[in-house]
DNA sequence: GGGCCATTCCAAAGCGCTTTGGCAAAGTGC
DNA sequence: GCACTTTGCCAAAGCGCTTTGGAATGGCCC
């Protein structure tokens, strides 16, 4: 059922109908009751592409998730950054479009969303240092937001962060407090801001407690549970290895886990693991105690309000940008402990 | 830049761009040839809402990811089948869109789609026993496919499973094999098809190595860690605790393997943990020897090949409907070995 | 009763594309 | 050289909606 067919069963034009259920006042109450009984009746919904053109807007939101030609690795966070977006995208009326790119192709994929007309805007995961997407974003004047930050941009835009080196900092202190003074790093990919950020926040952190930063106890590559152990691994059979771990990601610290278990060493007594915790609904920290020491951040909350964000951009294009930065919560778990001595 | 701009510029007619673009025969080569360049020089994609409404198509596939009312988690599987998914959509001209809603409005959200128009087509999840939204789809006269199955359906369909009973039976020979006859099964939520067949094939395992099936080693939930981790050290606790368990998720596993460790008991020597492995790129199961004994298949594979089904359905909508069943490949690894005497 | 507002509705244009039906120009067979 | 097909292009209609610019109706005041 069309809007025409609707309209000529209802004996009213076109016009009267679409007024009516788009509530505008140029139609009487009781006229307007009656379209909507109809148009529920005959389960009629405004054809989305007519709508569209028709004004132009496509009331559809793009993800662009580039998956790195570096490695293979979906962000574990995706799905849940994506429920928390696509309820505030529902209760708004938008629709989310996700398209999945490698990073080669992915300046590309912004000229052509917005060549198709295929979004209204935005958002930007995964920013990199000085992120050239920034700009290219800002000329083709697609509204955008960005779930992280990108140092070194020129270009003003919206953003919501975590304050990651912050994050890391104080909980680098935490760990040195404990006595600890060989903490290794397992880091996100450092072409990424936010790995750089962390990094920047522990080795302050390490510096301020006179601790010696040992590259051979900071490590880098895709979040995976493997890297975790991996790592972990080949770390404690150093000469030297560390007393404690800061991780970057809980699927990441599970690895490390793993490791600790592999190695006989018990988490908190014999070696400390404190992480960065999204709050991934399937992987949560919240027993009493915690699991892990942990900086959480609820990535979901995070997605509900950047969707917000861009709603907002987009019917404001003009106004000043938002940049928001939260506070991880600092919790301290089951994981770490002082020292041994 | 739209099609009559670049017409116009090329002075030409929009019929002979558009015919050029589309590769319709009724246009030169070198005309062709002048009209791609120019496409390509200013930046030009056809709109999709004007395309989508000459043609009566979307070009867009819809998947609806319902957050039971029952359970918030977001399913971890998520991230990679849309990953597979993406990437068949996208070389073949498609895109993806993702509708997050609440179970009571799942039937609302499959209407309005079809009414709007908004795709030529879905992916339906996480399908449930004789579940209503297949006759609410063939109604609709949406082409669809499913990732799963519907045991107790009446009207055909197409899908793409794995061969869930099959897989959790054969896996539970393998330790009743080991010696164990207190085997527990940590399955998903039985509303849904899968975790059916997985406690059917498990059911049918262990009767016929004559074990007893204790409904006291068998629980369902939402597969987080927690899950895995608190079913672990309730049943361990049990006066007479199992001796392996058989897992629906490698997420819940860890889970399990956690609740091991907080008992003081080594994975293989003590308890043996088998599980099902949906190949997670952020937690790969790949090690050699693998860490956990499991049966492994690519929910990337399977966002890909169903993909692909879809589209296939679309072109096609009268073909007959494709069934496929996948075997799980069983892997041992570290996580099994014979029961202790 | 005529003039004036509100109120309530409508006809038609236009969004940017595809596609139908057709028309010149060029090529082909006899 | 004629009738025919083929080639290469175009004008215009139509997809389903919104929105502009009226127009008809009824109520009110003087």
């Amino acid at each position: 059922m069309n809007l025409k067919e609707l309209s000529k069963h209802l004996g009213l034009s076109q016009t009267t109908v679409s007024r009516a259920l788009n509530g505008y006042p140029e139609v009487s109450e009781a006229t307007r009751a009656r379209v909507v009984a109809a148009a529920h009746a005959n389960d009629y919904s405004p054809n989305t592409r007519a709508q569209g053109l028709a004004t132009g807007l496509s009331r559809c939101i793009g993800h662009v998730i580039s998956v790195g030609d570096s490695g293979e690795m979906v962000n574990p966070i995706f799905g849940d950054f994506m429920a928390g977006a696509g309820e505030t995208y529902a209760a708004h009326g938008y629709d989310m479009m996700v398209t999945r790119v490698g990073e080669r192709d992915e300046a590309e994929t912004y000229r052509r969303l917005k060549a198709r007309g295929a979004v209204d805007g935005l958002v930007m995961h995964s920013p990199r240092f000085n992120d050239s997407r920034l700009d290219l974003l800002n000329d083709l004047g697609l509204p955008f937001v960005v779930h992280g930050r990108s140092s070194g941009a020129q270009v003003p835009y919206s953003y919501l962060d975590v304050n990651n080196r912050r994050a890391f900092y104080e909980t680098t202190r935490h760990l040195t407090g404990l006595g600890h003074r060989r903490v290794a790093l397992l880091n996100g990919q450092e072409q990424l801001d936010f790995a750089i950020r962390r990094r920047q926040g522990y080795e302050q952190g390490m510096q301020e407690a006179g601790c010696d930063i040992d590259p051979d106890l900071m490590a880098q590559d895709e979040m995976t549970e493997d890297y975790g152990y991996r790592t972990a691994i080949s770390m404690l059979d150093l000469p030297s290895p560390p007393t404690a771990f800061l991780v970057s990601s809980i699927i990441c610290a599970a690895g490390v886990r793993r490791a600790l278990d592999d190695r006989n060493l018990r988490p908190a007594k014999d070696v400390s693991i404190a992480t960065f915790d999204d709050c991934l609904s399937y992987f949560r920290n919240s027993a009493a105690p915690p699991v892990f020491t942990a900086m959480q951040s609820s990535v979901r909350a995070a997605g509900a309000t950047l969707a917000r964000m861009l709603i907002d951009r987009i019917n404001t294009p003009n106004a000043p940008h938002t940049q928001t930065l939260w506070e991880a919560e600092f919790v301290v778990g089951a994981s770490t402990g002082p020292i041994k001595d």
